[in-house]
DNA sequence: AGGATACCTGACCGATCGGTCAGAAACTGC
DNA sequence: GCAGTTTCTGACCGATCGGTCAGGTATCCT
């Protein structure tokens, strides 16, 4: 009763976690099953390959980010709508910090696998509904500094300070400066 | 007189790009060589090791944020200080992209590496300087926010738009939103 | 009890990894 | 022309990579 969850699932987080931390490439199948306690066969017979183990581990966070957007799509343009968003951004960016964190430090490297691809797709999605074709290059900066800067910080507090900010004020401040960052945009959302 | 650039100098702005582009990890020695037209055996006589590579190719920038952080510190906190520390970092970002890329994105992962651990001294001391032991909360993030946004732009402009945007519209763009960012920040230069 | 099924593992495979080494080729100073 | 040095390379090494396969064990269904 007190471990609940599955070889498959142990096998999925320990995974998640070494790929953000020491990178897709950086993580070899053997190490995820010895820190989740299994043989590296156990992996392959839950996963077909590694790369099937980094859809599987990613595929959550990226269809509650496309859940996100579709509310904002579906909601439209007011302010109220844009803190809402905000604020629900935010919270997805805290509650899958690993993901999007491997998104954005690797989506880059790991451009050939579909599950990346369609996370790249889901972020021009994001950035098109949020500034537009006719956004200046100001705001478009502005857009990108908000979304890799708020990923950046979900890791980099942990390895810069000595005493990492708890998670309450990290999501208060998050979504302050965030806003901040966006207020300026014309939020213009479309159907996705 | 056409090419300059000695084998050794091939090899490192390869490498880099390689580092940069798929990672420390997924950049095998032999592709280096391949790519700059020589053989595996070339790079390892150049270099002594794989880890010997990278740290000659972060180096050149390690000691240019070193001098603008010591400029800065010598100047002190005045706002026009402040304005042309801001410039130079941003210029700095710009000119050294692929080295902050991989500061950024990999520096925790290749924390074992001294040059790695260099880079991340130097931007602890970067955030005491600008956001002190005082910094509330929201300026640590907007500190955080800034820096990794700041970074994060400079590779994700080419990965995300059809059209990347040129240069000096970024460098303005990314000077005007990172003033902006730090503006509320008490600045208290320090020795380093 | 007994067969089907799910789960897990060790042995093994070819490929590639970072790195060593002996020596060829090219350039130096004399 | 010739020794000495620098630059470069192919052959080779042990280790590790992702992945396959045959088989062991446990569970479930009847």
């Amino acid at each position: 009763m007190a471990s609940r969850s599955s070889a498959r699932d142990e096998l999925l987080g320990v995974a998640l976690e070494q790929f953000a931390s020491v990178g897709y490439s950086g993580t070899s199948l053997s190490q995820i099953a010895d820190i989740a306690g299994y043989s590296k066969s156990t992996v392959l017979y839950h996963f077909a390959a590694k790369e099937t183990l980094l859809e599987a581990a990613l595929s959550p966070a990226i269809e509650t980010l496309t859940g996100i957007l579709n509310d904002f799509a579906r909601r439209g343009a007011t302010p109220s709508s844009q803190g809402e968003f905000v604020a629900q951004f935010v919270d997805f960016l805290l509650e899958n910090r690993l993901s999007v964190h491997m998104f954005i430090n690797q989506g880059q490297s790991l451009q050939g696998i579909p599950v990346i691809h369609r996370a790249n797709s889901l972020i021009v999605e994001l950035a098109e509904s949020l500034s537009g074709d006719m956004a200046t290059a100001v705001d478009k900066v502005r857009f990108g500094v908000a979304l890799g800067g708020a990923a950046y910080m979900l890791v980099a507090s942990e390895t810069w300070s000595r005493d990492p900010l708890p998670v309450d004020e990290i999501r208060s401040a998050l979504v302050a400066v965030v806003t901040e960052l966006l207020a300026p945009i014309h939020l213009r959302p479309t159907a996705l």
